[in-house]
DNA sequence: AACCATACCCAAAGCGCTTTGGAAGCCATT
DNA sequence: AATGGCTTCCAAAGCGCTTTGGGTATGGTT
């Protein structure tokens, strides 16, 4: 059933019928509701080809993940921001689309969207420092809204991201409370964006406790569980062992706490953690009480959202970016307690 | 650039470029070349809308994402399975379109993705007990194929799966061989088909061992860390706790391991565990040596291997549907050892 | 010299929609 | 009775591509 049989059935121009349903002034309530029961019965549904073809716009948006060797990008995070921009999508009437590409086109994929005029806009993903997609997106004029920020970029772009700084200062801050002074940080790859700003957010609080930076106690890798468990097991072994880890994620913090129990020492007693935490549907932090204390917002709501901003981005041109920062929230679980005195484990 | 742009650019007709690009036989070499060279050099995409009017192909592929209040779908597999579908895609020129839905009206999305011709097929994800899907894509005669196996379904359809019944068959198996009696299965929901053959497989190997089937020793739920680890709590603290699992993820048995580490035992001497692993990129099991025994199948390579099957049912509607059933790879880590003697912890 | 393949190429129709630029009908004003 | 303003509708062009149904040289055969 096309627009040309529906016309035809309904005794009107297709002119008509298209007004009609796409709710144009120029028809009478009449016809209106004639049009619209004729389409519901008769199961009419535009083709969003023609329709595209005919207006210019794709009513669709385009994710690129791009897929380095490191896989970085196919991460656990993904899923859950997707499900929340599909939310989105789903009620506006646009389509997702996905490319999955590994890093070294990744310009040609933005290009060749815009050229193919696939999208309307895209969604980038897991910027890093100094990210050149921002220049390149706004050069070959490709709409987009980027999950969290590019730090060193002087081009304005439209963004949500959750405010790591504060995030994670807060967590450190919370630990000096407890008594900490020897904190490790277990973050994610610095050449992220995010992982940049976490990294100084608990170097502030550092600072602001009059605590020396100590290299010695920071680890940048992938956010896995293995590398986790690796990087905690090594920082426990040495002589002046951390009191008190800070997380990334709570993939990786599950593998602290491993390297944490097979040294026979306790969560949360003799070694505090904190993590964030995305807040992922199928890796919770613990129930009703958290088991982890940590600095907490939904990668789905910021799915969502983002998406928002997105097409409201496309449909307003000449609005100035939306900006958006979510503050986390901190919950505290079983994970941390004071610090432990010096005597007691021997440190 | 558009075709008739780039037609006027070389002196040809629009018809000789589109066949030089699209590599009809009507055109000689010569001219071939030079068409190939000037798109290049200005960068000419075809319009994929465009195209699809003309040619009625979509060129893309619809991933319809069932988003129940219960999360399950939104799923730590699912980012591996799509990365791996979108390698496929890429290479033979599809897009892969991502429709999130809830469950209530999954019917209707893809009633509407097939009217407005949107896909030219689509991939079933996570395929229920006598999942109504098939019977609603066959009617509407929309491609698909499944990522698994429907039980109880007699219509023939395109599918691969991994062979979960021998691989848990085989795990079991071979936890008798390590002298363990009673054995707990800690398996994913059992209204999804995966988990319904996982089962089987288990069942299968007690009966094969004479054992009695213990329903005290089954728990099926969605597959996350926590209930992995309530449920394996819940079974240590029996008076007549088992002494090894089967889980039916490694996200679960993570869960698993921490609650028999609470209890002061240690995995792989008096309790054993073996996993499923889908070989997740973020999830590894262990490096180089695994630390769970699992039995393993890359969720990856299915997403690849099964769009590739789609493809082919895509271009060749009357060859009979393709069907992949991928053995496990069974690999021996830390996780297992020999039943402890019934003494040595009070059992 | 006339004929026929063969190799190249083209004009135009068509895919299903939106949108421009009217036209027709109707009523109230002058 | 002519005018003008609404309301309601329509024919046709156009979006960028593919594909049908040709046409025109070119060169080899009789």
């Amino acid at each position: 059933m096309n627009l040309k049989q529906l016309s035809e059935q309904l005794g009107l121009s297709q002119t008509t019928v298209s007004r009609a349903l796409n709710g144009y002034p120029e028809v009478s309530a009449a016809t209106r509701l004639r049009v619209e029961a004729a389409a519901k019965e008769s199961n009419y549904h535009p083709s969003t080809r023609a329709k595209g073809l005919a207006t210019g716009r794709a009513l669709a948006i385009g994710h690129v993940i791009p897929m380095s060797t490191k896989h970085e990008m196919v991460n656990p995070v993904f899923g859950d921001f997707i499900a929340g921009a599909g939310e989105t999508y789903a009620r506006n009437g646009y389509e997702m689309i996905l490319s999955i590409v590994d890093d070294s086109n990744e310009d040609q994929i933005y290009r060749s969207l815009k050229l193919r005029r696939a999208v309307d806009g895209v969604i980038v993903h897991g910027p890093r420092i100094d990210d050149p997609r921002i220049a390149l997106l706004s050069e070959i004029g490709m709409p987009f809204a980027v999950h969290g920020q590019v730090t060193h970029n002087v081009l304005p772009y439209t963004f949500l991201d959750v405010d790591n700084h504060d995030a994670f200062a807060t967590a450190t801050d919370y630990l000096f409370d407890l008594g900490h002074r020897r904190i490790a940080l277990i973050n994610g790859l610095e050449t992220m964006d995010f992982a940049y700003r976490r990294r100084s957010g608990y170097e502030a609080s550092l600072r602001a406790h009059g605590v020396a930076i100590d290299p010695a106690l920071m680890r940048s890798s992938e956010m896995t569980e293995v590398l986790g468990y690796e990087s905690a097991r090594d920082l426990l072994g040495n002589s002046n062992a951390p009191t008190a880890f800070i997380c990334a994620s709570l993939i990786s913090a599950l593998g602290v706490r491993r390297a944490i129990e097979e040294r026979g020492l306790v969560m949360g007693k003799d070694v505090s953690v904190i993590t964030h935490d995305d807040m992922l549907s199928y890796l919770q932090n613990g129930g009703e009480t958290p088991i982890f204390t940590a600095t907490r917002s939904s990668v789905r709501t910021a799915g969502r959202r983002l998406a928002e901003s997105l097409l409201h981005a496309i449909e307003h041109p000449n609005n100035p970016p939306q900006e958006t920062i979510l503050k986390c929230e901190f919950v505290v679980g079983h994970s941390t307690g004071p610090a432990p005195r010096k005597d007691e484990h021997g440190f």
